[in-house]
DNA sequence: CAGATTAGTCAAGCGACTTGACCATATAGT
DNA sequence: ACTATATGGTCAAGTCGCTTGACTAATCTG
């Protein structure tokens, strides 16, 4: 491949990518959720399958455990998510998406939804699929967090 | 598309996009530049273009342009860019690359490159072609930046 | 050539994140 | 069982990239 079809590829894949992220967040300010970040969407990922301990969620987001608890804080604060006692473990608590964080959360996927209809509505449905294939292929496993600056 | 084929689709570009950012930036420290990050390489991009103002660096990278001179006041500091006078604007100082700039960016197109052989060794060298034409259909016109957090 | 705009810097402050210290609970070693 | 070590979480303080606000110098507009 040549070095200028590569400098195209990364500069179509960074600008669709950052597109995606300020598209989702633009999507979910406009819903209504105008006090959270992109950052606290990718915690959103984990917690809705099943809530998760702020030591996850360091891990997932690639921070310290201290940052990872306060930006808890922050979203207890404003009421997207709320500690529970851990059922196993008493040291650990155990943070569940509230009410308000599922509705965030689904305003976030149908902001996603209608910025891949877009996609689909350029390339159409079958392309699209292609490329979702070949970018699970060379993506790399591990959690979904944003990248470092 | 169906919800847990777009999900995926996102995932993937994120981790893609995610692991083409850090992997950059790992190849670039690995290569004995170790004091700048990701941000400066999206400087870069625009001053390798035959030098930019502080006030076009501050568009380029979506940040107010106090942020984009402290930016500056650090590559001068490292040594990997220098300020002249500008040809056509008293007010304006041109920012062009120093020598050790241009080796470092000559270091992150080579990082860039091996990530990008990477994926033309999973994909074929065709198919990793159709990819960065979709992107490129789908991808944001604008300037190059780093995606909000 | 006066008024408005633009390039750039100085200064102060904010916010997301870090390092370091610490307590409570859980796990492992002998 | 009991100590030693590791892990989950928080508190406190500091760092750093970025912002807003104020200002000067130079350019454009009418």
């Amino acid at each position: 491949m040549r070095n200028d079809e590569a400098q195209a590829l990364m500069a179509s894949l960074l600008a669709t990518s950052a597109a995606l992220v300020d598209g989702i967040h633009a999507g979910v300010v406009a819903r209504g959720f105008d006090d959270i970040r992109p950052t606290h969407g990718f915690a959103f990922v984990l917690l809705s399958h099943g809530g998760a301990t702020v030591s996850e969620l360091a891990g997932h987001l690639g921070v310290t455990k201290q940052a990872a608890s306060q930006l808890v804080d922050e979203l207890v604060g404003k009421g997207y998510v709320q500690r529970q006692a851990h059922p196993d473990d008493a040291r650990a608590r155990l943070v569940v998406l509230t009410r308000k964080g599922w509705d965030c959360t689904r305003a976030a996927e149908a902001a996603a939804a209608d910025i891949i209809h877009g996609w689909t509505k350029i390339l159409g449905a079958q392309r699209t699929r292609v490329l979702a294939a070949d970018l699970a292929r060379i993506a790399p496993a591990g959690p979904l967090r944003p990248a470092a600056r």
